[in-house]
DNA sequence: CAGTGGTCTAGACCACCTC
DNA sequence: AGGTGGTCTAGACCACTGA
């Protein structure tokens, strides 16, 4: 008597439940644009008519989306897709810390931005044609006047079009909020690779070491929706005054 | 009409929703050792029974501890205790990879196990005081016989009374398995600070590279229940063939 | 088959925010 | 006061496991 309306069976083979499919429509919202970076999407009770499902089956999904980082919940507001835009999430990408104390502000410098060919690394880890344009920016973090990171980021130049060191001057938000706001690439995930190497002449001038310090590398190959590799970039930390921190759970 | 039985009021101050008390409850049984690791606990409905609450609260306090690590869910069986001693749960805290192909199976050689009394430094760590004794374990990690991590682990003597060489030579389990089995000892979260540093005689000759050399130093501060710090690892990893691994979302 | 966790619903009420 | 998310309940049914 409690049963509602039939719905489209699952019933064994590939089978996934309910909200899970609502939570691929509103990824499918979030990818198409629908609700843009700090917006809020309609309430739980909207998308549950919307969608023809329970309220809780839709609380369910964002339940999902809130765990992977896609959308905030705020109690008595609303529920607002997530964004780089956001002092809080500066660090959710930087996992950096000072030995002692707090990190004190950031100050990013670049220093050139070119444009390129793929070669066979760059286009394999991105996943595109050997030879695809690419744009190539360098640029160093100073914390406290120090300089502590020297990035190489290597992007595809289709999506980042007119990418050049001028918008990089006139901002000093983070590049993953320039990357969202200006070219409606929003990053969603990324994997690292940490190493110790030497310095080379190039980072060792850039951070004002020796060179053959120890430096941090790390490289990463950060996603956007659809696991979609890109950016890839390779950072050289300076870890005397400062480390790299993971949590493990 | 719906209302249950009257219940402990939360009103404002101090609010901690149902759920979540009874996750306490639960978090206390494990610490209590009721239910050992890799026991099945009892069933949601048999929990609800016990504690006076709906099934549904039950849920959501393992789907926390769940999320937390400290509970596996497996459909159809039960929920059970996580423990180290899993196949599965060996890279948890080893987030170490091969820069390429898969990670060969590895091999533990300890060098020494001493005793000592707590610096200022592990004292400060580990929550004691100067001068309580302490235990000191040196191994080496080895992957296709190749030195890959040479770990010095710090551990309060009181808690690992009889540690010693021998039952790592008698075990190939993991040192956190070990831990929970023999001393009841479970860790649950960690954190690491990463650096790189150059090699030193004695890591430079465990990790079998030249003095000097680039190497990434891995030091842990391991918790187990209620935040307790119970060891100090400081691992040095040798980053030629190898890299850590780490996923940001 | 019975027992477990997993999904879905419907409805009530609470906590929080804004107007 | 009215909206939002957050909690809690009760009950039905589904998917998986193992005897």
């Amino acid at each position: 008597m409690n049963r509602p309306p039939a719905r489209t069976l699952p019933l064994s083979p590939t089978f996934s439940p309910l909200y899970r499919q609502i939570k691929e429509l509103i990824l499918a919202s979030l990818e198409s644009g629908e609700w843009g970076p700090g917006d809020a999407i309609p309430s739980e009770s909207d998308l549950a008519q919307r969608f023809g499902v329970s309220q809780g089956t839709v609380r369910k999904a964002i339940d999902e989306m809130a765990a992977d980082n896609l959308l905030v919940r705020r109690q008595g507001k609303g529920t607002f897709v997530a964004t780089h835009n956001d002092p809080h999430s500066f660090f959710r990408f930087l996992r950096l810390a000072a030995n002692e104390g707090v990190l004190p502000t950031s100050r990013s410098v670049p220093l050139e931005c070119t444009r390129a060919r793929a070669g066979t690394d760059v286009a394999r880890i991105l996943g595109m044609a050997v030879g695809t344009p690419i744009v190539i920016l360098r640029r160093v973090l100073y914390f406290a006047d120090k300089p502590v990171v020297f990035d190489e980021v290597y992007l595809p130049a289709e999506l980042f079009p007119d990418f050049s060191l001028d918008f990089l001057n006139a901002n000093d938000e983070s590049l993953y909020s320039l990357f969202e706001s200006r070219y409606g690439v929003r990053m969603i995930r990324a994997d690292e690779r940490l190493r110790a190497v030497s310095a080379d002449r190039v980072s060792a001038a850039a951070l004002d070491v020796a060179e053959g310090s120890p430096l941090l590398l790390v490289e990463r190959v950060a996603f956007t929706y659809g696991d979609k590799p890109v950016e890839w970039r390779r950072g050289f930390y300076s870890t005397a005054n400062h480390h790299y921190h993971n949590e493990l759970s």
